[in-house]
DNA sequence: GGCGCCTTTTACGTTTACGTCAATTCTATA
DNA sequence: TATAGAATTGACGTAAACGTAAAAGGCGCC
């Protein structure tokens, strides 16, 4: 209501035509209800991952690049790169029945899940490691303070 | 048998007497036992985490500087940084009861440990997430052949 | 006495996803 | 209209742990 005019001025000669109740968010707005930097923002546009409409030079997020971007931190949040994440959003076609972006993140979803399994057991084995290196230090600590207390005595 | 010829020659005047028996390793020898490569060891001098003793100036790795290496590779495996073995090692002192070294290694520990549980938490939702994306696709493109064979006949 | 292997130092390159200025412009508001 | 708050582009910095030349010296061996 405030950041967007409501309708274009007449000096606008966007070529674009907006459509009538898009809700555009500036790159504040969108950052804030993300959860992401400006920083971040500007980023993913940088890597093609984006891809804003812009009003002179500000950025307007439409309703396609918010979808976009949940997309986008769901696949950092399983552990994509940002450049897996590009590779399947640049299969997705509206038109066609996404067969091959389907596939291909099917692929890349098996993969990850492999490596995130490997992980897991990684870290379990450090916790592991790290547990029973623990009990023997705090074992080492204890009899020093007995020695010490003996010392004492 | 080799690579150490057995003594000093005669012209070494060698400040730091070589205990007898001693079986010092060169770099080679020594990156092949632990599994490191040459530029790992070099890189871990560097930074203070060993100091092989030199023959000129070719490095003599000692008993001691084994077992650091060691402890720096467990630290690695536990997810330590080289900074945190560093100051953890920094606190060794051979005469003394090395209370000080212990408290800090097991407040370190404690630390970390905390930190790959919650990896491991983040790790799990991954691989929920994942799995649950995965189903959802596998769901469409069964969806999408099944219409696909609908069409067809 | 030349070949190959080992070793040395120096120093720049790599990876990923941004952070952090800096300088400038635009916009809204009191 | 002055001032603050957004926004822009550009560019360098960061973290970790090495990788990868490059150029050179030393040593054993046939």
């Amino acid at each position: 209501m405030k950041l967007i005019s409501a309708g274009e001025t007449a000096a606008n000669t966007n070529n674009i035509p907006v459509e009538a109740g898009e809700d555009l968010a500036r790159i504040g707005e969108m950052a804030k209800k993300y959860g992401v930097t400006l920083r971040t923002l500007r980023f993913y546009e940088d890597k093609g991952l984006l891809n804003p409409q812009r009003d002179g030079s500000t950025r307007l997020y439409t309703r396609r690049d918010k979808a976009r971007l949940k997309l986008i931190l769901l696949g950092r949040k399983v552990g994509f790169s940002l450049r897996d994440v590009k590779q399947m959003m640049d299969l997705y076609d509206p038109t066609g029945s996404n067969t091959k972006q389907l596939r291909l993140a099917l692929d890349k979803s098996e993969k990850q899940l492999a490596r995130l399994q490997k992980q897991r057991a990684l870290i379990d084995d450090a916790i592991n490691e790290l547990s029973g290196s623990m009990s023997a230090v705090r074992q080492m600590l204890t009899e020093r303070s007995a020695t010490q207390a003996s010392v004492a005595s």
